[in-house]
DNA sequence: GTTTCCCTGATTGTTGACAATGCTCATGAC
DNA sequence: GTCATGAGCATTGTCAACAATCAGGGAAAC
């Protein structure tokens, strides 16, 4: 499964199978739960309950929240508390318009620097999507990592640290968060499908300008969806006042 | 003096004149010494050394610490130390490629959301730059603070917090870093005053493509400059061996 | 003379306790 | 019934001491 390709790539590179440190190690875990959702976008966060929670003193706890904080996945607020962050829809969008700069960089930049065996194994991802999305439509969300994958290959691809990092470590936390936020999973497959292959192609051949300009349409039609389907739901809640807002889950986008 | 723009931005937006916690303010006068060089770039950094210097005890010295090491301003070991960052050519190059993604993104919603006023106070810097430019060449220092002030405001005006705080409160202050590590100040001014007019005119008449294009080859100039600048002080080494290193900062590029 | 090993000192990692701040809820005035 | 006030409590901020780890230097072995 390829999806271990997700677990933080820090700025080397590496996977820290055990961290060194116990302010590591609890960064890793709190990160992955608040991903995952075990700790729901806009909870309040106590450093007492956590610290039991994961058997650490409030030290190190600490130092890993600072960390969280930077990298946008809590807000903290002097003297009350910190929270989960709860992303707004439009706080979604803005990170749309982010990731459209920074991927369209990034598949430019592997355009030009992406070694054959790199690309070689964009395309092997490309195929296990395909693959996984014809065994079981329910593995969507499997399928969703691996498509994070897809973009985690060409990011890296770059040969670009600065925006690995950034890209990575930062932004697509903030993806995946969005995901469990909105319980988005899946979601246009055939098109989004279609649409890497013509990115890895224009990679593969070495057209810069293409395959930015491929990745860039790809982010914003993905962004497009979202608006789109965040505009439906409002009209389903003035349809039904006080009602189903499952509209948001029903039909999450894609990448 | 417009300067005052720069000191940390927070997502939020407002300038804490007096941080409610030591943590807070022990974190930003560190990341002022870092980029003022006088925590030297590849300095070693040691934890009880600094608590005394600021007079604080070790617990939010570290919190601090943490933080700078998620801006990428410190880069730490585990068990070992932390030393302030220092850039390399290659990684600075990499900078000015995620600034040219970002500007270039940031422009084109400048043009789209930027009120009349705002576009006023972007035209008030561009007549400050030049009349201090007039002024004093010696100036050039601030000049060149002046000159992020006028990208500040172009990242402020595209009214995407996410992208204001990547570029503001971590791309920027490694770009400030950069110009003390190098000695890097003034350069190609003219050329840049140029290009900033024409940037605003752009912004102001709503022209997206147009500001998006214009601040992409702004950013792409600059890095272009630099390039060239290492590229001859290599030279330069060539024909002195083992002599005047001072070519990297004898002409150093504008923005 | 070189290498290896160990010891010492210093630095980092972690902890629990104390101080300061903010929130909650009950009490009372209007 | 509503709003202001204040005490109590929980939580956050800070500190100093203890444990674990690493870097450097000197002595011994080859």
């Amino acid at each position: 499964m390829l999806t271990m390709l997700m677990t933080s790539t820090t700025s080397s590179g590496e996977i820290p199978l055990e961290a060194r440190t116990l302010a590591e190690r609890v960064f890793q875990q709190l990160q992955d739960a608040i991903v995952r959702g075990e700790l729901p976008a806009g909870s309040k966060i106590t450093e007492p309950g956590l610290a039991q929670a994961y058997g650490i003193s409030r030290g190190p706890l600490r130092e890993a929240m600072r960390r969280l904080e930077a990298h946008r996945l809590i807000e903290r607020e002097p003297h009350v508390g910190a929270r989960v962050v709860k992303l707004s829809m439009r706080e979604l969008l803005e990170l749309f318009d982010m990731r459209e700069a920074l991927e369209s960089m990034a598949a430019r930049l592997a355009a030009r620097h992406m070694t054959v065996e790199e690309v070689q194994a964009l395309r092997d991802v490309l195929v296990a999507h395909e693959e996984q999305g014809d065994l079981d439509q329910a593995e969507a969300y499997y399928q969703r990592e691996g498509d994070l994958d897809f973009h985690y290959l060409i990011v890296r691809g770059s040969h670009n640290r600065m925006l690995m990092t950034t890209l990575c470590d930062d932004l697509y936390y903030l993806v995946r968060l969005y995901r469990t936020q909105y319980s988005a999973r899946g979601g246009r497959p055939q098109r989004a499908f279609i649409e890497h292959h013509r990115i890895v192609d224009a990679i593969a051949s070495g057209d810069e300008e293409l395959a930015e300009q491929l990745m860039r349409r790809h982010v914003i039609a993905a962004r497009q969806t979202v608006a789109e389907r965040y505009a439906m739901s409002l009209d389903d809640d003035r349809e039904l006042p006080g009602g189903n807002r499952k509209a948001l889950s029903r039909r999450p986008p894609s990448v």
